[in-house]
RNA sequence: GGGUGACUAGCUCAGUUGGUUAGAGCGCCUCCCUUACAAGGAGGAGGUCAGGGGUUCGAGUCCCUUGUCACCCA
């Protein structure tokens, strides 16, 4: 490239001009290589009209890197975007929009209704795709999925049907989840219980022929649909009264008395008013008993016929009203303060009601039993794999999953009631006359399922399933499933168990589950806290890359992480560095075209050092990313990049640069043109905007870097020798700058050096223009050993190597010697350490042989520093 | 009640086949606008890895236990 490289990046400018020049060639999409073994993940849908997050945007990155990878690496891979129609949030919007214009949707009906939701969702459905687009998602776009779609339903409908005629969906009359708010049912899972102040009221449960019980309950108004009395069998207070009946306060219905273990004698007054028909644990012990079931509530939370004189109360009303006319009567005895789980609606946050409805069921049983299996077996594996644990005590206690909802916007229940047999058909195409006995007075069941049943089809229903189609042949089942571990139940395992079940097939191999992104403080973002992130803000301060880096680097698979914008910014500063290391690479090129891989044959200790080193880089890379370790890899490119090459080899490499020896500096060229190549692949599904930037400037060969092979680690180039010498050189250097504080030399001061080398004597001598370079040494002179050591001296030691600095007055003698005997004191400590573990019998016999080696090397090394500074500290005569 | 996780520097976090003197960023202290980079460079201070016990030649890492804090399910 011949334009100039600018002195900073621009990603305002740069991100969206990259992203359209990828897209618009076709480089997302599995096609770019057609004969190559699929990798497929499909994105966890958004909803339609959701608002980006941060939990979205640690998804594209995760997502993102994963497709980047392997899309690296050869594979066809293919990443399948796509939406959710998200029943209830949806629905809400739209029901408040209606509401803004002065009208309702009972008042518009429900065909207007369905029209101006999908208006809605055509404004406002683009704009999350949109967004991910900005955080680089390299999905193919032209196989978006929306769960509405004509596709999806169909493939809602076969599901429907199939499990229909399997006899594993079943309607019936059950306590489920009532939102009053919403008027639907919700299933066990979009119900959260939080611990609240409330009270527990203490009242005499009277008795028939006179007596009573106390009891205890938090709710009072449910004591009109009590059943029953429960107390504990072996209840020596209470024993007595089991098999009496009670009398239902103010409605005087008689119930039993009944004994039952699951009552706990130590809570409350250690007797349990039963109310089968508004409290799960009490309906359990109604199925055992036989107890008859009352429904006092209305769908609207007001009490109805069976309530007596509280119908049409509001049930906190009736709450009130009830427990007054109670202490009137003279049967309460207190009321308490008390903390107890509230069960509110996920959406709405209101109380739910747990109330006996009739609702539709999928028979959960048969699916989950293939689902644990999938896992216990390996097929699917989990990452962390301690969410195994979790995932099997979920299903293995599950229970039958409430699938229908009282609402317009989703898939229909493709289920017709006839007026004339009071049967049910189910059909894949709309029937006209019911199947049982022919009459055409049917009526379409009015409820919409689950919206996650149909994202439980996600993985197949996307691919064209239930039709056999090219991409469901080629494409699945998938790869890895990449998600928050908050919809592990909601989604993943429903997935699990429908992919098995209609597929036959697991629907991925890998579940790979992030944790929660929250700010700073470690609050969880919520719009009730109003410290949502909008990620895009963050894109537009620092940039997506810096995003992206942080994201995948600041956390670990399971783990929540609090989002530092430090490290926001700090990344950004790398992506700057990034493109200066490239930017004096690019301008030192002056149209020399550097060789494909640098000759091995000559090459400088300081090339051979960063070549070997890169070279540990890339296989470390490769095993950490084959064990799903993003983070840490991420990490260890960055330090590399910045700690070794930045600070290291392109400084040294000025020498050779500047120094007037064309072959010397083609070869170093060669060299860092190289390993900044690797370096930008590396970071590639990272950083994807500025590696793909900086690319177009180097002489990389063809092509761009979203489609550049992923490196491989060239055994041939590590260099055990090359990383020891250069150690002592980083040593020495480190030593000096050290020494040059501590005494306050001027920066810009050059002063000279005596060096006693030792064995090392070829070593530093060959690199004299090294110190000269790092750390301001302008002469050095090589010693004999032992021989001709100044005594006004600065002294320092690596290995067996002495440097004298002749700081002239700067020196004081008895700092000096101070600094010395630290140095001694140190180098006596980690003596002592490895001696002590080198005469550990077991130790030589017991550990690697390699450990055992480093460790006698290092003794050895330490040994020969130690010798040389009890010299100098004899020498300054302490 | 059942289950899971976390506890590492002042703050935010890494540290996965157990093996150099436990790391990073921010913050803090010294110095430097050196021609790729002040969004930078050089040097430095700061941690008994929550407590206790165990396994091991060797434990931040594995096991048990106590404590504290989260989360999930009922």
């Amino acid at each position: 490239m011949t334009t100039e490289m600018p002195k900073t990046f621009d990603f305002a400018e740069a991100e969206p001009r990259l992203y359209r020049w990828w897209e618009e060639n076709g480089w997302f999409k599995p096609e770019v290589h057609p004969d190559a073994e699929p990798f497929v993940i499909s994105i966890p849908p958004p909803n339609v009209t959701g608002a980006l997050h941060n939990g979205h945007a640690m998804f594209v990155s995760l997502e993102d890197l994963m497709i980047r990878y392997e899309r690296m690496r050869g594979r066809a891979a293919l990443w399948v975007p796509g939406s959710d129609h998200a029943g209830i949030a949806t629905q809400l919007q739209v029901e408040n929009l209606l509401r803004q214009q002065g009208t309702s949707r009972e008042a518009v009906g429900r065909e207007e209704f369905l029209h101006r939701t999908w208006e809605w969702k055509r404004k406002y459905g683009g704009r999350i795709a949109e967004q991910l687009r900005r955080l680089g998602a390299s999905c193919d776009w032209d196989r978006e999925r929306f769960t509405l779609d004509d596709g999806l339903s169909r493939a809602v409908r076969e599901a429907f049907v199939t499990l229909w005629e399997q006899g594993l969906i079943y309607r019936g009359l059950r306590l489920i989840n009532w939102s009053p708010g919403l008027q639907t049912a919700v299933s066990d899972l979009e119900v959260e219980r939080e611990e609240e102040q409330g009270h527990l009221y203490y009242f005499n449960y009277p008795l028939e022929g006179g007596g009573s019980i106390p009891v205890a309950t938090t709710r009072p108004e449910t004591i009109l649909g009590d059943t029953a009395v429960a107390v504990h069998p072996d209840d020596d207070r209470y024993r007595h009264f089991i098999g009496r009946r009670a009398l239902v306060p103010m409605l005087n219905r008689p119930i039993p008395v009944i004994a039952d273990e699951y009552v706990d004698r130590e809570f409350g007054t250690g007797a349990l008013k039963i109310t089968p028909g508004h409290d799960p644990a009490d309906y359990e012990i109604g199925q055992r008993h036989g107890l008859e079931l009352v429904n006092i509530m209305n769908k609207d939370a007001t009490l109805n016929e069976n309530a007596g004189p509280y119908a049409g109360l509001d049930r906190f009303v009736a709450r009130q009203r009830l427990w007054a006319d109670m202490e009137r009567a003279g049967m309460t005895l207190r009321v308490e303060p008390y903390r107890h789980a509230v069960p509110r609606s996920q959406r709405g946050g209101e109380v739910v009601e747990p109330l006996v409805s009739r609702q539709w069921f999928v028979k959960i049983q048969p699916l989950a039993e293939k689902a644990i299996e999938a896992v216990r077996d390996r097929r699917i594996t989990i990452v962390p794999a301690y969410f195994e644990r979790v995932y099997f005590n979920w299903l293995e206690n599950i229970e039958d999953w409430c699938i229908s909802r009282q609402l317009w916007w989703g898939h229909r229940i493709p289920a017709w009631h006839c007026a004339d047999c009071g049967e049910i058909t189910v059909a894949r195409e709309d029937p006209t006359v019911c199947a049982h006995c022919g009459s055409a007075a049917i009526e379409q069941d009015p409820d919409v399922l689950d919206t996650w049943f149909s994202s439980g089809l996600w993985p197949f229903s996307t691919l064209g399933w239930p039709d056999d189609t090219p991409d469901l042949r080629r494409y699945y089942p998938t790869d890895i499933m990449e998600t928050g571990y908050d919809i592990l139940f909601f989604w993943v395992a429903r997935m699990i168990m429908m992919g098995l079940w209609f597929t036959g097939d697991i629907p991925f191999h890998t579940v790979y589950l992030h944790g929660l992104v929250r700010s700073e403080g470690g609050k969880k973002m919520s719009k009730s806290y109003g410290n949502v992130e909008d990620p895009l803000d963050i894109v537009a301060r620092y940039g997506t890359d810096a995003l992206r880096f942080t994201l995948l680097t600041g956390s670990s698979p399971g783990n929540d992480m609090n989002l530092a914008e430090s490290r926001i910014e700090y990344h950004r500063n790398f992506g700057n560095k990034l493109w200066q290391m490239s930017r004096f690479v690019w301008s030192n090129l002056d149209r020399y075209v550097p060789r494909p891989e640098p000759q091995r044959a000559g090459l400088d200790l300081a090339s051979r050092w960063i070549l070997s080193r890169l070279t540990g880089l890339v296989s470390n890379v490769q095993r950490l990313f084959d064990t799903y370790q993003y983070g840490e890899a991420g990490r260890q490119v960055l330090d590399f990049l910045w700690s070794e090459f930045a600070d290291w080899y392109v400084e040294i490499s000025k020498n050779a640069l500047y120094g007037g020896d064309a072959a010397r500096r083609e070869q170093t060229l060669d060299v860092l043109v190289y390993v900044l190549n690797t370096g930008l692949r590396l970071l590639h599904p990272y950083m994807p905007y500025i590696t793909e930037e900086i690319w177009g400037y180097l002489p990389t060969g063809e092509g761009p870097l979203i489609l550049a092979e992923w490196p491989a680690a060239n055994p041939a180039l590590l260099d055990a020798e090359a990383e020891g010498q250069f150690a002592i050189l980083m040593d020495l250097v480190r030593g000096i700058r050290n020494a040059r504080a501590e005494y306050k030399v001027e920066p810009a001061q050059r002063i000279s050096a005596l060096i006693d080398a030792g064995s090392q004597r070829a070593l530093i001598g060959a690199h004299t223009d090294l110190f000269a370079r790092l750390c301001n040494v302008g002469s050095v002179t090589l010693l004999d050993s032992g021989a001709g050591a100044p005594g006004q001296a600065a002294t320092v030691v690596a290995a067996n190597v002495t440097v004298y600095l002749p700081l002239a007055d700067l020196v004081d003698l008895e700092a000096e010697r101070e600094r010395l005997r630290r140095e001694l004191e140190n180098l006596d400590q980690q003596i002592a350490r490895t001696t002590a573990l080198l005469s550990n019998e077991s130790f030589a016999s017991k550990a690697k042989p390699e450990v055992v080696q480093r460790e006698r090397d290092k003794l050895e090394t330490l040994a020969a520093s130690r010798r040389a500074v009890e010299e100098r500290l004899g020498a300054l005569g302490a």
